[in-house]
DNA sequence: TTGTTTAATTGCAATATTACGATAAATAGA
DNA sequence: TCTATTTATCGTAATATTGCAATTAAACAA
């Protein structure tokens, strides 16, 4: 099968595994790094900053823009990506929630 | 090809990006939510909780085990889940000190 | 011992992801 | 126009992930 039944799970669920899902590659992680390292955006130095192949990044960055933490202009013949800083305090806010809980008990039960 | 050249990362990026990859998966989610909710340890209760094969559930609990998030105690003929606090502290640091960055500027660029 | 219960493991099929060569599309400049 | 530059897309191969039936392993009870 290999087909995750989404139905299963409720809606932040889904959401929550999807946003990890997104992060869960060092190449989006490095791209996301550079791209906040470097204020002013970059374009397709992504290529030769990361070293892999240039359709290997356009892949990783069209991830990127589908779950909206990064956007991109075209200026000229290339084009100009940076993060999305509302969509990327949004994913913070929602991973937090998850990561942010209190345990009911302070020890391990077992 | 399809392999993850984690040569090329760097050791935070790759342990960022495995910490997401164990959280990119709903299921995964939901027995970690589960466990924190139910403070005391459930065992093979997740299979009815989550509705997932019994095997396929042992699976995801093994992944989750792998990374020290999750420890079992055998208790007679079943065995007892809880979250690893320590560990789930740890990984909320790591995610956070990747989460929590300050942006040059303060809007976006493009 | 034998049976029962529970969880892990094995084996395999279906699907998803990753990577890249080849190609196409779009723009700028000559 | 033609050409160079840059990025996106297509096609495909390699690998990884997911899910479960069947089986095994381990612990308890009778």
């Amino acid at each position: 099968m290999g087909l995750t039944k989404s139905e299963k799970f409720s809606a932040e669920q889904n959401e929550l595994s999807s946003i990890c899902k997104v992060l869960a590659h060092p190449a989006r992680i490095a791209i996301l790094q550079h791209l906040y390292k470097i204020d002013s955006c970059i374009c397709g130095d992504l290529v030769e900053e990361i070293g892999l192949a240039q359709p290997t990044i356009s892949q990783h960055l069209r991830e990127l823009k589908q779950v909206g933490l990064i956007q991109g202009t075209i200026e000229g013949t290339s084009v100009c990506y940076c993060i999305n800083k509302d969509r990327w305090l949004e994913m913070r806010n929602q991973l937090n929630e998850f990561l942010d809980l209190e345990f009911i008990s302070g020890k391990n039960c077992c």
